[in-house]
DNA sequence: GTTCCTGCAAAATTTTTGCATCAGT
DNA sequence: ACTGATGCAAAAATTTTGCAGGAAC
């Protein structure tokens, strides 16, 4: 990619709605300093405890104007509380290992996998936008103890 | 499977607890009609249209009960609600194509797709004792209007 | 100056917990 | 009879909405 997803989310925003304020930036500049998934209450905490005064439903709104656009993308791990990540659009591409004791999310990419979720989507009549997969069981740590 | 997953249910939670409840058995022998997953809510009102009186903590401490043992497979499919579905041990896995336009949900199976998922679990230091997989894109009705 | 974003607070929704009571063993 | 499940109601947690004020254009 050209530019970071940081700048280009701000500048597709900006041109999205011709206004850009601080919030948005905040939250925008956080999500893109991640390099998983972040819950919103995550995002809205670590935004207070910097200088940012930044509300709940403020996280919550950039993240809803951010998934419109699709520069987000919604994870959900199963515990009730929504994570969020950048969307590299096309490249980039990742799944996520969740931990069913401590909860630990690791993220992993594979390639053949791709393929093969690439070639159910083809073969439904389904225009898949998208796709989820999930895995849990338990980590190496986990396993040891 | 020999017997019906709603008897197997049963008899597990039975030997579980020691005991069987009205409203756990209601829970379990509507999942047990049920081809895909339905959210506890579903689960509830059905209940209750019906001539049980099964209270909501009913329904979902019988899930959880359920989830424990490994009957039902929580699924969620990013709209903030959690689904269940009857988990039938081994054999009649399947995932989930979720129409993003009217929120229609289809279930798939597909043997490729799974061998790449097992590939990918044995490849990493977890235990993997579980995959969810959610397609999201328009369904072939909503493609057409 | 106008328009939209922002923050606070309140509401809506989903899920969990407390407790008296009832049912299964 | 005893033990744990059940139903109702209240609580907790998460996400959404309303509104007055402020910032960006």
């Amino acid at each position: 990619m050209a530019a970071s997803w940081t700048d280009d989310a701000l500048t597709r925003l900006r041109a999205a709605t011709g206004r850009s304020g601080g919030a948005r930036r905040a939250v925008v500049e956080f999500l893109g300093a991640q390099d998983c998934c972040v819950s919103a209450q995550e995002i809205h905490e670590s935004l207070r405890s910097g200088k940012a005064r930044v509300g709940m439903a403020s996280v919550y709104r950039a993240l809803e104007s951010l998934d419109e656009l699709g520069l987000v993308q919604r994870v959900d791990l199963g515990d009730g509380v929504s994570r969020f990540e950048p969307a590299h659009s096309g490249r980039e591409h990742h799944h996520h290992l969740v931990c069913d004791d401590c909860g630990r999310v690791e993220a992993f990419e594979d390639a053949a996998l791709e393929r093969a979720l690439e070639r159910v989507a083809g073969g439904r009549g389904y225009a898949v936008g998208g796709h989820d997969v999930l895995l849990r069981g338990a980590c190496g740590d986990c396993r040891a103890s």
